[in-house]
DNA sequence: TCGCTAATTAGTCTTTTCGCTAATTAGAGT
DNA sequence: ACTCTAATTAGCGAAAAGACTAATTAGCGA
């Protein structure tokens, strides 16, 4: 769903989660301590991203790592660069209206 | 302003607006009779891309010509990458060794 | 000025998003 | 089983987004 991606990428706080797992991947509870939301409203951001696919959650043991899925966020940069050049990407962005 | 260029972008309609301009600059209405959407709802997605700078507006005489911003998307797309953090690419050298 | 067309703005409503607190699940350790 | 910690889910209210109809602005031509 390339829709729930451009979606996902619309806040900057969940702009900013991808930005710090670039670095590497996190813990959740480690990842929400960056930011001044509460916990629950990080863990929702978190979820978001996960249903858009551009995060991946991994439990080990009490908590739960979170790391970027590059790949997804290679295709939402595709699709922007699809709309600039000439070249095919054309229907990349068409997707069912909501 | 970069948050409200990724807003814009969270919509469907507003995507494929741009992958309509693209192809060239194109009429305000033109470019409406294209979408089912009413008119005024289409001049709202396109406000809300003029705000974001993805698009400008021109008028002639009666219409308005829109044409698409291609700075501000290759910023965007720009924006993007740089959450893929391939600044430089030989990281992926010490990935594929894990 | 009057009428016509192109397009936006106003106003209202419904739906979605966001962020909080409180409650709940899940796992590790005792 | 109990408890502590990590994290999510539930539930609520406020704010924003989306889409519609109706009203309005802007420009052209007779």
């Amino acid at each position: 769903m390339r829709n729930s991606i451009f979606k996902a990428l619309a806040h900057p706080a969940r702009r900013q989660v991808l930005a710090l797992l670039r670095k590497g991947p996190r813990l959740a509870g480690d990842l929400a301590a960056e930011f001044e939301s509460s916990w629950p409203t990080m863990s929702r951001h978190l979820a978001v991203l996960k249903a858009a696919d551009l995060i991946t959650a991994e439990r080990h043991g009490n908590q739960i790592l979170y790391r970027v899925n590059t790949s997804v966020l290679e295709d939402a940069a595709t699709a922007l660069l699809g709309l600039i050049g000439s070249d095919n990407g054309d229907d990349e962005l068409k997707e069912a209206a909501e």
